[in-house]
DNA sequence: CGAATTCTTTACCGACCCTTCCAATATTCA
DNA sequence: TGAATATTGGAAGGGTCGGTAAAGAATTCG
C-alpha cells in the first residue's frame, strides 16, 4: 500500500501529487491516511525512505556485497541499463528528483541525499577494491573511479527523466562501459 | 525584468512559484504579467528559454569558440567551479531542474533538456577535437569522452542542487580533471 | 482640445490545496 | 451482550491557486 504512494509520488512528484491523488490511488480514506501519517510532507518522508532502503539494497546486493571485481560493476550496469530503458525507466530516480525538486527548502531531504551518494560510493568503492585485489586494475585513483560513476548514475538518472530518447541513454552507458573497461590493466 | 522571473522559477521549481510570487519579485500587475506572457506555463517557458540560450553562450564561449585545446576545458571546469561553489550555486542548473521536475508531463521540456544537452555535446565535442588536432590526445574515443564529461555536468548540477557539502563538489571536479589529465599522451 | 485606444488597477471567480471535525460504523474487550 | 475504543466516511474550513472581467488612468492621435 506504501509502495502505491511511493510510485506516485516518483512519477509525480512531491508538490505535483496531491492528498486526494494518494487516497485515489491507495483506496484508503484520507482520515484514515493522516490518522497513520501525520501529514503529507511526513507520508513522504516515510515513502522516501522505503525507496531509498531498497534501492540501497539493490545496489549493495550488486556491488559491495558480490564476489568478482570489475565482473560485479558490468552486471550492475546490465541491470541499470535493463531499468533504466523499462517503460517505467523514465521516473529515473526518486533520490535524484527529490533532491532537485526539494533540496534547496528542506534539511531532511539534503540528508537523504548525501546518504544516498554516500551509500553509492560505499558499494562502488567496494567492487573497485576487490578488482585492484584481484589484480584486475591497479590500487591507484579509486576514488576518482568512484567519482566517476557515481556521476554517470547521477547523469543516468537526470537524462532518463528528462524523456531522453533510447539513443541517448545508451550512449552514456557505453561510455560508462568503455571507462570501466579503460582501467582494466591487461588491455 | 524576466531575470527576476528566472531567478525566481530558478531558486523554487515551476510548481512551488505562484504568480503572486512573481507579481511581487516584478513589482508588475497580474493582468499586466497575463496580457504580456499568456499564462503561467507559457511565462515559465520564456523564462526557460532565456536561461538556456545564455548558458548555452557560455558554454560555447568558453568551448567550441576557444583556440587551446584541453586547456579550454580546463578554463572551462574553473568557470563551473567558481559558479558552483558561490552562495547562489545550489540553485543547480534550471535545465536540469526542469528535466526531472516536468520531463515525464511536459513534452516541450523534453526537447528544452535534449537540445540543451545536445548543446553540451558538441562544445565539448568541438574542444576536443582540438585536442585531438594539436597533438594532445589520441584521436580515438571522443564520443565516449564527450559522455563522460556531459554526466559529470548532470551530476554536478543534482549534487549542488542536493546541498551536498563542498567537499563532495570538489571531489567530483577534482576526479572530473584527473580524468580529463588522463587523456594526455604525454602523461 | 477631445475622442479612441492602450494599459493598469481592483475585485473577484471557481477550483483545488492540506487539514480537521464529527457523526457513523466497525472492532475490541470485559 | 454491552461498553469502550478505534477506524471510517463525508462534509466543510481556511487558504491559495491560476486566471479573468470590468472600471479607472494614461497615452496616442486626429
Amino acid at each position: 500500500m506504501l509502495d502505491r504512494v511511493v510510485e506516485l509520488f516518483w512519477e509525480q512528484g512531491f508538490e505535483a501529487t496531491s492528498m486526494s491523488d494518494i487516497v485515489e490511488v491507495t483506496g484508503l480514506n484520507k482520515s484514515s491516511l493522516y490518522n497513520s501519517f501525520g501529514s503529507k510532507d511526513q507520508l513522504f518522508q516515510t515513502a522516501l525512505a522505503r525507496y531509498t532502503s531498497r534501492r540501497e539494497q539493490m545496489i549493495h546486493a550488486g556491488l559491495r556485497d558480490g564476489t568478482a571485481g570489475l565482473d560485479d560493476i558490468m552486471m550492475f550496469l546490465e541491470m541499470v541499463e535493463i531499468e533504466m530503458t523499462s517503460d517505467t525507466g523514465s521516473r529515473g530516480c526518486l533520490a535524484i528528483n527529490t533532491s532537485t525538486e526539494l533540496g534547496r527548502c528542506d534539511q531532511s531531504v539534503v540528508e537523504m541525499g548525501t546518504r544516498f551518494r554516500g551509500e553509492m560510493r560505499s558499494s562502488i568503492r567496494a567492487a573497485l577494491d576487490r578488482a585492484a585485489e584481484l589484480g584486475e586494475i591497479g590500487p591507484a585513483a579509486v576514488e576518482h573511479r568512484v567519482e566517476m560513476l557515481v556521476a554517470f548514475m547521477m547523469s543516468l538518472g537526470v537524462v532518463a527523466r528528462g524523456g531522453a530518447p533510447k539513443a541517448e541513454l545508451d550512449g552514456q552507458l557505453a561510455a560508462m562501459r568503455g571507462l570501466v573497461d579503460s582501467w582494466r590493466l591487461d588491455s
